[in-house]
DNA sequence: TACGAAAAGTGGTATTGACCACTTGGCGAG
DNA sequence: CTCGCCAAGTGGTCAATACCACTTTTCGTA
């Protein structure tokens, strides 16, 4: 844990005394209070502006921020994303069952083909409306024991981390545009051949081992991503006198409403 | 134009005498070269390696890295987005027409109901192959003298900033997934109802204004997105000791092989 | 010759001190 | 009372220096 770390997170609980719009102490202030250089303070302040949980203002001061919607396109668990909205999360097991693995799944996972794999079915819930359905798949080795109900009252990934001492530290994620099948239809209560976003996810341990392919399918009436862009910088130079003033885009998803 | 804006410009002129894979002089032998002292240089470096153009390895050195397929959620023009995966970028404008605005358009780009805007519809190639339609909205007192052929070949952004002046800054970009309608279908030559990508995309200049309003239509079947995902730190620290060790994912863009 | 330890070089973190650019608020002149 | 200026406080940038952690190379020893 650096000096930078431990500073970021003293902030982190400073902040969750204040409301939004408030500002915190001081860059220099916080020098003192925390012990640290001020340089050390802004990069933890940097790192938390990246994050959105705080806004500077040249001449004036640092800032809470309003709570971010969302970031999908960061490692979120879909829990943490819902209530985020301020909606509660919810999660139906359909189907829990362990397969062998089968040639196209055992490349993505990096694991043999004869090894054995649990494979789930969920419906995930927003305010007990259907909003996604998804299937897991996992190496049995890295959850033995696991039951449909671990799944329902909680996130996958806090159960990892508590129960079988997998973190989570990347992962990849491609996203597509398609089509509800029959059984996505029936499932989500859409009609059939909705529009949708196919999300497709494999995760990464601290080990470095793949833990999880998923496969989500979000109903495209109610889920939409947005991105706030900002120019790049590009190597052959023909634009880069125009360089950016605004960096790092956010992305966040939006709850469409219902009249739109 | 800072030092540290400067000192990256600098590193990147030199990134391109080099090739993928060799390494770039010390931090310390950049500090004596360019003159400025190793808070600068890596602060220079920092944005770089953000940017995907170099990659650091503790103990050996930092290294010129493989230009990045795509970042579709970084504020990028078609052009640059289709010539970085070693595709032919072209554009047939299919419609130029001046119209009134209209109070939902005159919401989206802030401009009186009343004014006057540039409508231009047109059909985005790679490799002489049909992969989006766009729409664009924009005032026409930013345009003024605007014709089809000013749009064929040259990046729109390109033009606005070497014609009109017009630098831009940042945007918001929505995604939802569809289907193509009719008219979508017989541009893009899919068939009628393939899912595709609707982008929803406004962009800023430099003065706050809003440029544009741009609708696209991307083909489902030959445009994904990817991302790399990193945890966030969140801020009621339930989950904060499982801090990310990866930071920044990237976000990036791949044309689907045909066979998949 | 093969192995292992040491040294040299690299990026990673941190401190201290300084100055600049911007915002804000108070105070004085009109 | 109002306006404009100016000073104080803030974040933004930069320098010089030090030490740590890691990688690679070198070189001496077995």
């Amino acid at each position: 844990m650096t000096k930078q770390e431990e500073t970021r997170d003293r902030v982190l609980d400073l902040i969750e005394g204040l409301s939004v719009g408030q500002a915190i102490p001081s860059e220099r202030q916080l020098t003192q209070e925390l012990g640290v250089s001020r340089l050390t303070i802004r990069a933890a302040l940097d790192d938390l502006v990246r994050d959105g949980h705080l806004d500077r203002r040249h001449g004036s001061g640092t800032y809470v921020t309003e709570p971010k919607i969302a970031q999908p396109l960061t490692l979120t668990s879909f829990s943490d994303d819902m209530r985020r909205r301020g909606m509660v999360p919810g999660s139906r097991t359909l189907e829990l069952v362990v397969t062998s693995t089968g040639a196209r799944l055992a490349r993505r996972l990096q694991v043999s083909p004869e090894a054995r794999l649990v494979r789930v079915k969920r419906l995930r819930l927003a305010d007990d409306q259907p909003m996604a359905m998804e299937v897991l798949h996992i190496p049995e080795v890295l959850v033995p024991g696991l039951t449909k109900t671990d799944l329902e009252d909680r996130s996958f990934y806090e159960l990892l981390e508590e129960r079988y001492g997998i973190v989570i530290v990347s992962g990849t994620q491609s996203i597509e545009p398609t089509v509800t099948s029959e059984e996505e239809s029936e499932v989500l209560g859409v009609p059939l051949h909705t529009p949708a976003f196919l999300f497709e996810r494999t995760t990464v341990a601290e080990s470095g081992r793949i833990v999880e392919f998923v496969r989500s399918i979000y109903r495209g009436d109610r889920y939409r991503l947005v991105a706030d862009l900002t120019p790049q910088r590009s190597r052959n130079g023909r634009l880069r006198a125009a360089a950016a003033k605004v960096r790092n885009g956010e992305r966040r998803a939006e709850l469409k409403s219902e009249g739109e």
